[in-house]
DNA sequence: TGTCATCTGTTCCCAAAACTATCAAATGTT
DNA sequence: AACATTTGATAGTTTTGGGAACAGATGACA
């Protein structure tokens, strides 16, 4: 700020006793000094100083003014201080990774608005779904869907993950609706890499507990399994995340929810290696993160 | 004021959603505004914006900053009309007249401060022994020592205005020391017009009542007796706030003072017209003097 | 769904205004 | 009477504001 407010310049003149003292502490002339006060009083249509050669005294109007407003001047001040550390120590890049799905679907969107909210900071995202080692490959964060993971990492819980079976209406016209668990072993279904009992999908009441699911598409990725569901290629165990959507417009009808058990998907969570310091910026991403992930299912 | 007017300029565009829109409302072009408060972000080395073309979205810390800074603004700018409503309410002339002698020695020094500290009020001072008629002659105030004064008009104390005979040590060599108020009958002693009786100088304890002064100058200037009295001529009953100084350096001795009645001079008092309105300059000046009228003994 | 029109913010350059410095003069103080 | 300080006028430099061209986003309309 090349350009000293009146306000400043008025109170180095009263602290200082003179305009030639302010001049001299504030870099300016005194003339140019003197000028401000002077624009100041013009503006006021106030005279705020008695200026004798020798002595300087406050008029009434002066002295009130300078008591008060340098209260105000000093507060906004140490408010504009304190914002421009609080950037500063915001300032920086987060490294985050996430699974795709829950990435693409749940975690860009907040992390676009984080961004916008604080655009001194950068995220690094990378989206997913093979399990990356946070400390290892220096990441900040990660956001991962499932069953509570290594204790190397401190958790936070976003949300529970329910997974729901469930089938394309084409699909299950055509194949019937199953009642009980054991009837999937008849059935198509997609599974997500080793999920192949039904014990994997989280039933409740399947006697057997290592029954096999019926033969049918297997993939490693989620969106993979989302997509044949939808083309009516059977029936899937799908995240809530993933589905809410498709529940909601009647793409897809779920299966057999008296028997699933609803905890089984573990939680979603924000994990951060335990050990590293946590910048400001990090705990203000992970804070947000929980604020802005509740409302996955009213969508 | 730079601060001020950038503050200004982004409460517009946040009040108004746009800087097409605050531009309008203030007055300046979009452009300028969009340098403002690019400016100001650079002064603070935080965005405050994050803006589309659309949209415009306040950052964290430009949320924080607009509320808090907003209120902070409102007060300074409210007091600077406070103080400016003020000045412009206490502007004009203030007719003013005082005796002579008292006027001089107590009026003018607290007025001249009085002019400092409120360079808009202008004061016309008039110094007479004459009584004045206030109201006809249209003064606001008068200062005057002596018995509280006629009822048309609204009196203030300031002090109470001791008189204590006395006279130049010369003289008292030379002519003795009273010892009874009536010895004062053989004196050279020195009055102020019709003061001519002992009763008038206020002795408590004077039998006669009537018994004449001696003999002596008489004058209806009391700085003309004061001159006469420090001169060596003769004893005379002088206010407090004319000899304190003599009194002090012992260029003058009081005389009877056992027998002098401590309360017999009256007051000093501010009188201002009864039914007039009172201007706001005017109860200040009567305030001031109230307040600075204290310290005549004291010198 | 795609294209277009319109509105908005940004940037550059130039003119204008504001600010500051220099110097001389007036003024009050020691 | 001498010194320090404020004040005033003038000139030079920085800062600021305006206009036009450009880019981006939204919404309408087909």
């Amino acid at each position: 700020m090349t350009q000293k407010t009146e306000l400043e310049i008025l109170l180095a003149v009263v602290d200082h006793g003179s305009f030639s003292a302010a001049a001299r502490v504030l870099g300016y002339t005194p003339s140019a000094v003197g000028k401000r006060v002077h624009q100041l009083e013009q503006r006021l249509r106030v005279p705020l100083l008695v200026r004798t050669t020798r002595r300087m005294t406050l008029t009434e109007a002066g002295q009130r003014y300078v008591e008060e407003a340098r209260d105000l001047l000093a507060r906004l001040t140490a408010l504009e201080e304190d914002i421009a550390d609080d950037a500063a120590s915001l300032r920086g890049t987060i490294r985050l990774t996430s699974s795709a799905a829950l990435g693409r679907l749940h975690v860009v969107p907040p992390v676009i608005e984080f961004m916008e909210r604080h655009p001194v900071v950068e995220i690094d995202l990378l989206l997913t779904d093979k399990i990356v080692d946070l400390v290892g490959e220096g990441f900040d964060l990660a956001v991962r869907s499932g069953t509570l993971p290594d204790s190397s990492l401190v958790s936070r819980k976003l949300m529970s993950n329910r997974r729901v079976p469930c089938g394309a209406p084409a699909y299950l016209d055509q194949h019937g609706l199953p009642q009980q668990p054991e009837e999937l072993t008849t059935h198509s279904c997609l599974h997500l890499g080793q999920e192949k009992r039904l014990l994997d999908w989280g039933f409740t009441r399947n006697q057997g507990g290592i029954t096999r699911l019926g033969s049918g598409f297997s993939c490693n990725s989620l969106e993979a399994l989302h997509a044949a569901c939808c083309a009516g290629h059977g029936i899937a165990w799908l995240p809530e995340f993933l589905i809410a959507h498709d529940l909601h417009k009647g793409r897809l009808v779920p299966v057999l929810i008296d028997h699933a058990d609803p905890n089984a998907g573990g939680g979603i969570f924000v994990l951060r290696p335990k050990a590293t310091f946590l910048p400001r910026r990090v705990r203000a991403l992970t804070d947000f993160l929980a604020d802005h992930f509740t409302d996955i299912r009213t969508d």
